[in-house]
DNA sequence: TGCCAGGCCCTCTTTAGGGCCTT
C-alpha cells in the first residue's frame, strides 16, 4: 500500500554499469523507513545467469561461488517487488539503481508506482562544502558511524538510510521546517543550487 | 569472448566537453 510517511531505501550490486548492455543485478538490499524509523529490511543475492568478473568480485566481496547456488534474479525480484509495493524509493545516485530496478522488474512484468528520490542529488545541494558526494565520503562528512565495509547491498542501503535521515534533519533545522515532505524533496532535486533557499522559503507553511 | 552507460552539472557553455557518481 502507498504511504506518504514510508520510503524504501535500496541499493543494487550488479555485474556492471548498464542493463542495456546485458548487465544484471546480483544483490539487492533495502530498508523500509516509516516516520524516521527503520521498520523492515530486505536482502537477497541472486544468480545473474553468468559469471561475474574479478573486478566485481573484488569491488563487492561477492564471489561466483556465492552466486552459483543463489536463486535466479526473477525469484528474488518478485519478492522484492512485493517488499517495495507502491512506496516511494530512495537511492544514492538513484538513476543507476532505477535503471536496474526498471530492467529487472520489466523482465518479470512487474510494474511499480513509487517515485524515486536521489540522496546524491540532494547532497550536492545541501552539502555544497563536502569534499565530494560519494556515499562513503558523505557518511564521514556528517559524522555518521560506519564500519567502512561499503559495497554490499544491505550495508550500503542501511548507510544511505542513515544519511538520508540526517540530511532531512539538517534541512529541517537549517530552514526551520517542521518536516520535509517527499514532494518537496522531488522539487528540490530539480532546483538549481542557488535557488534552494528561496524554494524552501516558499514552501514553508504559514503560521497564524 | 569481450565489449560497454547515462544523467547531472559546471564552465574556458548553450552549434560542447568533461568530471562526478553508481557497479
Amino acid at each position: 500500500m502507498s504511504d506518504a510517511n514510508t520510503v524504501v531505501v535500496l541499493d543494487f550490486e550488479t555485474t556492471g554499469l548498464s542493463p542495456d548492455y546485458g548487465d544484471r543485478a546480483i544483490e539487492i538490499g533495502a530498508v523500509k523507513i516509516n516516520q524516521g524509523v527503520v521498520v523492515d529490511r530486505f536482502q537477497g543475492l541472486m544468480n545473474p545467469g553468468k559469471p561475474i568478473t574479478g573486478f566485481i568480485e573484488n569491488y563487492t566481496g561477492i564471489y561466483n561461488h556465492m552466486l552459483k547456488d543463489a536463486p535466479p534474479c526473477a525469484e528474488v525480484m518478485q519478492q522484492f517487488s512485493e517488499f517495495i509495493g507502491d512506496y516511494n524509493l530512495v537511492a544514492h545516485n538513484a538513476s543507476f539503481d532505477k535503471r536496474f530496478l526498471d530492467a529487472e522488474l520489466a523482465a518479470i512484468s512487474q510494474p511499480y508506482s513509487g517515485e524515486f528520490a536521489c540522496s546524491m542529488l540532494m547532497a550536492r545541494r545541501i552539502y555544497q562544502d563536502a569534499p565530494n558526494h560519494k556515499l562513503s565520503s558523505l557518511i564521514h562528512y556528517r559524522g555518521i558511524e560506519s564500519q567502512g565495509e561499503f559495497h554490499r547491498a544491505l550495508y550500503d542501503a542501511e548507510m544511505t538510510a542513515k544519511f538520508w535521515l540526517v540530511m532531512l534533519a539538517d534541512i529541517e533545522q537549517q530552514f526551520a521546517l517542521p518536516a520535509v515532505p517527499f514532494s518537496l524533496i522531488q522539487t528540490l532535486m530539480k532546483t538549481p543550487k542557488q535557488k534552494i533557499a528561496r524554494v524552501i522559503d516558499n514552501q514553508r507553511p504559514c503560521y497564524g
